[in-house]
Parts: C-alpha cells; sequence; structure tokens
DNA sequence: CAAACATTGTCTAAATTTGAGACAATAATA
DNA sequence: TATTATTGTCTCAAATTTAGACAATGTTTG
C-alpha cells in the first residue's frame, strides 16, 4: 500500500521541478538490458527516477536511486546529459503515474508534481545477477528488456535511453574498467562478448585480445577447465592498480 | 543603472533553484579565449549565466543567454554537463553578485537567490570579433580571457570551463570546431594554429593540412598576398553544406 | 633585374597501426 | 590414439600516420 503522507513529505525536502533519471543497463546472455519500471493499470514504462533531496550532491542524489532500486552501492555511474524541453512531462503521464492513489488524491493538488520537470540523467551498467530490483513509489513491477525490444516508454525515455546508450558505446574502453560489471575472473572471451554487445558489432578473435592486452589492464591467472572438448583458455582479471 | 523591479519580475517568470551557465569560447591572436564577466567592487570574475524561462526549453534558453551577452545566434551551443553540489553557490557569491543593489535591498530578501542552485553548462564557440559583450545584470563589464591566464573565479567556474574544455577537446575531430571559431575565410595556417591552440599541442604542417583536406569541408578561394617576402597561402572557408 | 629569402603546397618513404588469415597447442571425447 | 573444438599467437597485407624533402612563389635586397 503505498503511503500518501509519507509521499508528500519527500517531495517537501526536495527539490522542485527537478529529477534525476538513471537509465540501469546489464549484461545477461549476451544481450544488453535495461531495468524499467512499469505504471499501474496500463502498458506504460520508464526508466528510474527520483528527485534530489535538498541537502543531497546531484551525484549523490544519483547514487541513492540506484541504490534504491537495486540495492547496489559503490557502482560506477556517470552523468550524460540533462532533458529539459518545456512540455516534459505532460501531466497526462503524471495522472498515469499515480493513477494508484489518485482515488484518494487528485495529481493536481499535489503542487510540487504539476510543474513542469528538468531532468538530469546519469547511466550505470551493473551485474544483473546481483541486482535485487525495487520499482520506485507509483510504479507496480521493474523487468529487465533487451535493448532492442523496448516496450512503450512514457515521456522522453526513449530518446534518453537512445543517448545513454551512445555515450556508454563512445566510452566502453575506459567505462568497463570503472564498471565492476565482470565477475571477478573472466575469460578473454566473455570479455569480447561484452564489447560486442554493447557496440553491437561482432570483432575478431585475435586482434580483440591483441588489443585488449595491449592495454595492459589485466593481469593473467590460471587456465579455466570448463570441460569443453578443447584447450582451456585462461583466467583473467583486472589489474588492481591506480584506478576509479 | 539597474532595475531591482525589472529584475524581481524577471526572476519570477523563471525556475527556482537551476540555471545555465555559457562558456563562450573566442579564438585571438593564436590564444583561446573565454569570456567571463566581473563582480563590481571586487576582483571575481563569472562565465555567462541565467535563468530559465517557464515556457522555455533549457536549449532555448542557453540560446537567448548566448545571444544577450554576444549579439549572436544561430551559433555552435552545446550542453556538456550539469553542476549540483549540494553548497552551491555560497550566499556569499550572491551577497557580491548583488552588491550594486544591495544598498537598496538585501540579497536575503529575495528568496529565489538565496537558495541552492544547480547549474547546466553550455559551452559555444564564436567568432570573437563579431561580439559585442553585455555583461548579465548586476556585472559590471564582460573582457575575453586567455584560457592559459584565468582571473579569480567565483563558484564553481574554474571547474567548469576546466570540463567545457576538455569536452571540447574530445569533440575536435567530429565538430566543426573552425566553423564558428575562425572569420569567414583563413589560411591553412591559422586553421592549424586554432587546433594547436585547442589541443595544447602543436602539429606538422603537411600533415595537418592533408588531414584538414581530406575531410572535405573546406573549398578554396584566391591566394592571400600578406606582403611576406614568400609564397603567398590559398584562403579557405567552409563549405556551406549541412552544418551547424 | 637577378639572387636571396621565407613560407607554402605537395610528394614520397618509413613507421606504425589495423585487418584478416593461418596454424600449432591443448583439453576432452570417441 | 585419432578426432574435435577452441585457444593463443604469429605473420602478412592493407591502411593510416609520421617525418622528411623539395619545388613553387611572392617579396625584398643587392
Amino acid at each position: 500500500m503505498i503511503d500518501l503522507q509519507k509521499i508528500i513529505e519527500g517531495l517537501k525536502e526536495s527539490i522542485p521541478q527537478l529529477s534525476i533519471d538513471c537509465v540501469i543497463f546489464g549484461f545477461q546472455n549476451q544481450e544488453l538490458k535495461v531495468l524499467l519500471s512499469k505504471l499501474p493499470d496500463i502498458d506504460l514504462w520508464a526508466v528510474q527516477g527520483g528527485f534530489i533531496r535538498k541537502t543531497e550532491d546531484i551525484d549523490q542524489a544519483a547514487a541513492r536511486i540506484l541504490e534504491e532500486r537495486t540495492g547496489l552501492k559503490g557502482i560506477f555511474l556517470e552523468q550524460f546529459h540533462a532533458f529539459g524541453k518545456a512540455n516534459r512531462p505532460s501531466i497526462d503521464f503524471l495522472r498515469e503515474a499515480f493513477k494508484s492513489i489518485s482515488d484518494r488524491v487528485a495529481v493536481e493538488s499535489i503542487p510540487f508534481l504539476t510543474q513542469r520537470f528538468i531532468s538530469i540523467g546519469y547511466y550505470s551498467l551493473v551485474d544483473l545477477l546481483r541486482v535485487e530490483p525495487v520499482p520506485g513509489i507509483s510504479y507496480e513491477r521493474s523487468e529487465w528488456f533487451d535493448i532492442q525490444k523496448l516496450p512503450k516508454l512514457g515521456l522522453d525515455h526513449a530518446e534518453m535511453i537512445e543517448k545513454a546508450l551512445k555515450t556508454l558505446q563512445y566510452s566502453v574502453d575506459y567505462a568497463l574498467i570503472g564498471f565492476n560489471l565482470m565477475p571477478e575472473t573472466f575469460t578473454m572471451n566473455e570479455l569480447q562478448k561484452l564489447y560486442e554487445t554493447i557496440l553491437g558489432e561482432t570483432m575478431s578473435r585475435n586482434n580483440f585480445q591483441r588489443k585488449i592486452l595491449d592495454m595492459n589492464i589485466l593481469e593473467r591467472l590460471e587456465k579455466k577447465f570448463t570441460g569443453g572438448a578443447h584447450k582451456a583458455p585462461y583466467l583473467y582479471r583486472f589489474k588492481r592498480l591506480n584506478q576509479y
């Protein structure tokens, strides 16, 4: 049950007309996914949003929202763009968003919510299996969607995801170290699959290995015996030196 | 004389706790410069800031502020980062900023101004000679500063300029940085100086020329006879197709 | 008026990086 | 022991970048 009083109190401690939206990417089965939450009673989805408390840095607010929705702390999280069309969001979206409480109160009666919002977008890349999704207030449930097969998205969230993805692709090389996305140890092939999924293109095995090894960011560990009828690949892990 | 009433009315039409800051770059005498404005009675400078009107897209607001301060329209302007430390700005800065009117009203009595501000940073590239600087309200005058010799900056504006410059350096290759920074026509050597200044490194003359010409973005015009005792260089201008 | 001078435009060879194929090495299975 | 699938690495070709060289050309100087 949604506690209306708590919502309104929370809003009072927050900065009006300004929100944060986190585009949370996850990786599984060679698919790049994004964590979306569904509005009640309608097939409309959104990325993980929230507000900025008055005493909180915006980076802290983004980290808090990420933690609230995934349970993950200390994850690499990067701002990518602020969205501020004069007509976002439409009151229609808000009415849907607060439908579950709208029998008790009309959205229009909460001034905080009926105004125009400017939203600062952050993105993160997480180990999907470590996430226990908790939808934000007024959302029904959360789900991972393949980036190729997104559902109907509210507001400008399609554009947001698009832009977050572009930013992620642009910064794969340095971002992968920061996001502790890979398990502690992994094979070169597993790392390559991640690259290919993010970039949406295949890469040649030999040259990928050369490129990554030349970066000098990995240490080679013992071999991994998978039981497959073939040569066993080495395991690697990221070096523990001077990184983020 | 500053019209206090006009200021306060303007603020009423603006979104609270949210501002825009434009880092405006220009190029002259082989120096990359940034347009700063000085506070009255104190040696403290700031980039070109302003507020967002309630009915205005944030991109429009940035373009308006750019035009107000430079007289230039339709110029390259791109968002690069939102700044939102919980303690920005300090009330001290504001008191200085509004000193010129503070004999008539205490800053503290304008609630709009005493709150925390989150600022969205844009950067722009302009032809310095076409600019007629007009300082923002509450500022004394505007001046171009070599990026290497910045004066004392208020708030987090040093960090802002730093980050804008980094963004500019990253985008050198895909953005036509010369298009707005250079005069209508220019020599290859002048363009090279611009690149060298932005990137902070020297480049070889022959290879720079090849690289730029291969981009196929310039048209070659007649030669420029400088009076120097040597071969006259060609003049170029940017082609008039599908650009900013 | 020819020689000297400074700088420009372009060419070429060397060095480096990238792309693509080849092949031996090696776990597990038949 | 031969077969199979995959890995790690090598090599060669192609593409790109770097560096050097040199002729061309306005202007000044003798």
